[in-house]
RNA sequence: GCCCAGGUGGCGGAACUGGUAUACGCUACAGACUUAAAAUCUGUCGCCCGCAAGGGAUUGAGGGUUCGAUUCCCUCCCUGGGCACCA
């Protein structure tokens, strides 16, 4: 027997798959196709990380796994190959940046290799080549003539090491995503991509993908941040030193389009001068976007952001123009973390000599400049509404703005009312209360916990748990009698923040009282508590009640002190007690109560003075016409009204140029006569030319500007004298179409023909990591959904499901690092223990999704495990059983291990779940080592193990004189009968304690069980001489006898 | 602050729709083989009490539902990730 020697076998099966095209995926082929697929690495110098390793290996042992299959499985590769550590690395050797991607990509392609992956090599691309990037030009060009690619001067994040701009998305807590340097704002000429043309295709496409994680929707969800809302104009006003209006909107209402230059990212509209010297037409609007119309009567100031447009234009008319343009210097020399930093004062400068025109209250109010209202976001602008927003509340109050109060905060809401003992009548005074708070607008549910003279709190909180979501921060909740035990309790154990409780008679002379004394209470107070079960939590009570707490008390002869002082002490905090003033329980109390509630319930609803912003819907007031509405309905109607209803996302258009030499050339040409010019498609691509200097310039243009060669071109329209683009593509232009590439990666005439998406697309599993959820696997889904409306792939979305990976941290548990000294390189660990080592230690690690510590201990139990399956499998080859295999069988007990294998294992590839799977091969071999096994059930477990470990597999299979691959081999079926145990294990347990174990038949029946289990000295001793009042059994399980 | 994911022995982690918690692997210990070591093989191995038989507590903490909870419900704590003056 030769012994285990990974490195050898290894190589001499990739040969084997390379010259035998085994993983050459066919197109049109009669098996059901699946289209795998990996993020695609960026080549860098240093070769692939484990970060690579995760997704790759899972990749391949699922291809592998699907092809067994049956299916015709595409698990292409290619490389993602422009970007900045070749082009810094040719700044600093000067080598053209191609041939140290070429020579980067040799030696990653080398390490896949030796991992054993399964990638079809015929299919390769790579997005620095001219052939590749042709097409990353050419659907630019259609973004172009769509209108989805613009150009404008806007205030840009700028890295100053990388000495580039970047989209949004690379912008990670204002450092840039590649380097980590502070990102500062710059104004530079930009292209865009109008991915926010896109918003609500994006979001609505997340719901078309149910086999996404919700982590991984969530997430783009949020970055998309849709929100709806109203537009509003406010007419401006401008008074001279008299305070005669020289100037106001409702003379001049005379528009003016918004000016791309400006603000480009997004197409709100700015209103502007008409006339740049500034005269009588300065007529002008401030246009806001808010979520709450409804509070539009509350807005007693407006804030500019201080890169409105509105500020400059209006600079003369501007009393305190010298501070206000003091202002926005200051913050403009901020940093975005500073300016954003949430501990940070606010700040603010009124524009003194103008005033906006609330268009609901026709007040005038003030008009500030504030950072904390950003120029990116919505218009630009907003109406203050300080009674209701937080923001705007601690600015107001810093600046001393008014306050007005125009939403009641929610009272309406849900009442709950609780009856007591005898609930059947309810009380009569019920349906008056009923009556009274329907009225106010709340749902008032009096649920029927009728006790039948039997108090019982548990029984009367499993009526109300049914009921508990309803209750919440604005709910009332009474309690009559027992009820008021009960409403306690229920605030207790629902841990229920309610706005107000009202507690009614807590006791009552007409309660049962046969039942306390039954119970043995002396007192109601006690009475109380028997029925509670539990004491009450007061401390916890009063934190649960946000508002009034009134205790309306009987007459003192009705009800013993000892339970009023019992409320009255414990929850004096916010309580208004009411007492001596009749019986309530009956008629003769009815007529004081109503009095007392009305008195006490207005004053509960009444507005309290605003100690912070209300920020929660509820019902209007202070808003003329409009009082009495609830927001929601108010919303809707206000901002029709006032404005008109929009949607506004967070989402910003992709900046998509960069300052930099190696990247696509943007394909355009600007001519003096007819502006902007797409390159014609038959020039396409424009190739980078080469240079001597890759340098970047550092003032916003990009190397290539400097090569007036290349730069210098005849106009494609009126062939006069024009110039190139000197921007070239972000990295992530190349990556957002590649899977479409490599079903058809070598067409000279379309970038993927029709027919080829149609047999392969979609991709049915994405495996990549989370960090590009919001970035490139973003970015892919607007191209291809770009792509789709321009009738050019074939489906909305590209990709079935998306499995996103954990990452693997170093043994310490911290996270790979150079500087830490703690990166495992995979190339090591494929020398020291062989591809199939790692490629089973790897997912064993745990979860896929989750994050996971490396430990170079457990990898050695790896490799043991597949030294002694190479020792036992040897041995069952070479064993004189081997030779004359016919009417040979296994044993009963490999038999049935081999089938329960089968299941799990492929049960377990099918969820990819790959840790679990490499564990039963290990418990499969322990447990059926010592017995006897036939060579067609040692090729069924080498066929299990395959994808895992493909070399080590072959090679063993190739020992029994097969010569075909074992991928060749088709999956394993496992018999259902020998999956399922004729004696089974059942556990005895007496009060939900495990006292024994019996085996037995399967399928015995519940006396059976029953008579073994009491024969058991364990169970008899814990029986005892009690009697079995019940048992619980579930069949070839468990039996538990309860006494 | 808001939104996700997670918390199980000395360690990585298992446990299907509530039904034997700690599978599998690592580490550690003991034994066999060896002149010796490594490798390999065999066995033991979560915690507390006990010589043992056996008993007790235990899945971040507290509470609840249930005959029975790692699993369901409520509250709190911790870790990781995302967003964050988004009107």
């Amino acid at each position: 027997m030769k012994k285990y020697n990974p490195l050898q076998i290894e190589k001499k099966w990739q040969k084997y798959w390379q010259q035998k095209k085994t993983f050459v995926a066919k197109d049109f082929s009669k098996n059901p196709k699946k289209y795998v697929l990996v993020e695609f690495p960026y080549p860098s110098g240093e070769g692939l990380h484990m970060g690579h390793l995760r997704p790759y290996i899972a990749g391949d042992i699922y291809s592998r796994f699907l092809r067994m299959k049956g299916h015709e499985v595409l698990y292409p590769i290619g490389w993602d190959a422009f970007g900045l550590p070749a082009e810094n690395f040719a700044i600093k050797h000067h080598i053209h940046p191609s041939i140290s991607t070429a020579k980067n990509i040799k030696n990653a392609k080398a390490q896949l290799e030796s991992w054993g992956t399964s990638f079809d090599w015929s299919r390769e691309v790579n997005t620095t080549d001219p052939d590749y990037y042709k097409w990353t030009q050419w659907i630019f060009l259609k973004f172009f003539e769509a209108g989805l690619a613009y150009e404008a001067t806007g205030l840009i994040n700028w890295c100053p090491k990388d000495k580039t701009g970047l989209a949004n998305e690379e912008v990670i807590d204002g450092k840039c995503d590649r380097c980590g340097t502070v990102v500062v704002k710059k104004e530079l000429r930009q292209w865009y991509l109008k991915i926010t043309a896109y918003a609500e295709k994006l979001l609505e496409g997340l719901k078309n993908l149910p086999e996404w994680p919700e982590a991984v929707k969530l997430q783009q969800e949020n970055w998309i941040g849709k929100s709806v809302g109203a537009e509003i104009d406010f007419g401006v006003i401008v008074r001279s030193a008299k305070g005669e209006v020289i100037l106001s909107s409702r003379r001049h209402s005379e528009r003016v389009q918004p000016s791309e230059e400006s603000h480009p990212q997004s197409n709100k509209e700015i209103l502007r001068p008409s006339d740049a010297s500034g005269t009588q037409d300065d007529a002008m609007k401030i246009k806001v976007f808010t979520t709450r119309p409804d509070t539009i009567f509350g807005a007693t100031y407006m804030v500019v952001a201080p890169e409105h447009p509105l500020v400059q234009n209006l600079e003369s008319r501007i009393k305190n123009y010298g501070e206000v343009r003091k202002y926005i210097e200051d913050v403009k020399s901020e940093t975005e973390t500073q300016r954003t930093s949430l501990e940070k004062e606010k700040t603010g400068v009124e524009l003194k000599g103008i005033k906006a025109i609330n268009p609901a209250t026709k007040e005038e109010i003030p008009v500030w400049v504030a950072d904390y209202v950003l120029w990116g976001y919505g218009t630009g602008a907003i109406m203050a509404v300080p009674a209701h927003d937080e923001r705007d509340f601690e600015f107001a109050q810093k600046f001393n703005l008014p306050i007005t109060q125009v939403v009641r905060p929610q009272y309406v809401g849900t009442v709950l009312l609780l009856h007591g003992t005898n609930g059947n009548g309810k009380n009569n005074w019920f349906p008056w209360l009923s009556e009274k708070l329907s009225a106010l607008g709340y749902k008032v549910i009096s649920p029927d916990m009728n006790d039948q003279g039997t108090p019982d709190l548990n029984k009367r909180l499993k009526v109300l748990e049914k009921y508990k979501d309803e209750i919440n921060e604005n709910s009332l909740v009474i309690g009559y009698s027992l009820g008021a035990p009960t409403a306690l309790q229920f605030l207790m154990k629902f841990n229920k923040k309610i706005r107000h409780l009202f507690l009614v008679a807590p006791t009552h002379p007409d309660m049962d009282w046969e039942w306390y004394r039954d119970n043995h209470a002396d007192s109601p107070a006690e009475a109380i508590q028997k029925v509670s079960q539990a004491s009450l939590d007061w401390e916890k009570i009063r934190d649960l009640v946000a508002g009034t707490t009134a205790l309306f008390s009987d007459n003192d002869e009705h009800i013993p002190l000892s339970v009023k002082d019992l409320y009255e002490r414990d929850m004096q905090a916010n309580t208004v007690v009411l007492k001596n003033k009749g019986h309530f329980g009956t008629s003769s109390g009815l007529k004081e109560l109503p009095e007392l509630m009305d008195e006490i319930i207005d004053s509960a609803i009444a507005s309290p003075v605003l100690a912070k912003a209300s920020v929660e819907y509820g019902t209007l007031i202070n808003s003329g016409k409009f009082s009495g509405l609830g927001s929601e309905q108010a919303i809707e109607k206000m901002a029709k009204e006032f404005g008109k209803l929009t949607v506004q996302y967070k989402l910003r258009d992709w900046v998509f140029s960069r300052q930099r030499y190696w990247g696509e050339p943007i394909p355009i040409i600007h001519c003096e006569k007819c502006g902007i010019v797409a390159v014609p498609e038959k020039d396409l691509p424009v190739k980078l030319p080469e240079v001597e200097n890759y340098e970047p310039t550092g003032t916003g243009e990009s190397p290539l500007a400097a090569i007036e060669t290349w730069v210098n071109v005849k106009c494609p329209k009126c062939k006069g004298p024009a110039k190139r683009e000197t921007n070239t593509m972000p990295q992530w232009a190349g990556s957002s179409w590649y899977w479409l590439r490599y079903i058809d990666p070598k067409d000279k005439k379309v970038f993927s023909d029709k027919k080829k998406q149609k047999y392969w697309i979609p991709v049915d599993v994405y495996f990549g990591g989370m960090e590009h959820t919001t970035l490139h696997l973003l970015y892919s889904r607007f191209w291809n959904l770009f792509l789709y409306d321009q009738g050019l792939v074939t489906t909305k979305e590209p990709y079935v499901l998306r499995k996103p990976h954990g990452i693997i941290l170093a043994a310490d548990g911290e996270k790979m690092s150079k500087s830490r000294g703690n990166v495992v390189n995979p190339n090591e660990v494929v020398k020291k223990f062989g591809a199939d080592t790692l490629r089973m230690y790897e997912p064993f690690l745990g979860p896929h999704e989750m994050t996971v510590s490396w430990n170079d201990k457990g990898i050695l139990g790896v490799r043991r495990f597949l030294d002694r399956v190479w020792v036992w499998a040897n041995e069952v080859i070479s064993s004189p059983h081997a030779k004359n295999n016919q009417g040979v069988k296994d044993t009963e007990k490999v038999e049935k291990a081999l089938h329960k294998l089968i299941k799990k294992v492929t049960e377990d590839l099918e969820n990819m779940r790959f840790n679990t799977a490499v564990s039963s091969f290990m418990e499969f071999h322990n447990e059926i080592k010592q017995d006897f096994i036939t060579l067609d059930s040692l090729k069924t477990f080498l066929a299990l193990m395959y994808p895992f470990a493909p070399h080590f597999c072959e090679e063993l299979y190739s020992l029994f004189g097969n010569k075909k691959s074992l991928q060749e081999h088709e999956w394993p079926k496992y018999n259902p009968a020998l999956v399922i145990d004729q004696t089974v294990d059942v556990v005895v347990q007496v009060n939900g304690k495990v006292k024994a174990k019996l085996s037995i038949k399967r399928d015995s029946s519940q006396d059976e069980v029953k008579a073994e289990a009491l024969v058991v000295e364990q169970v008899k001793k814990a029986v005892g001489t009690s009697e079995i009042k019940r048992v619980i059994y579930v069949p070839n399980k468990l039996i538990n006898l309860v006494i």
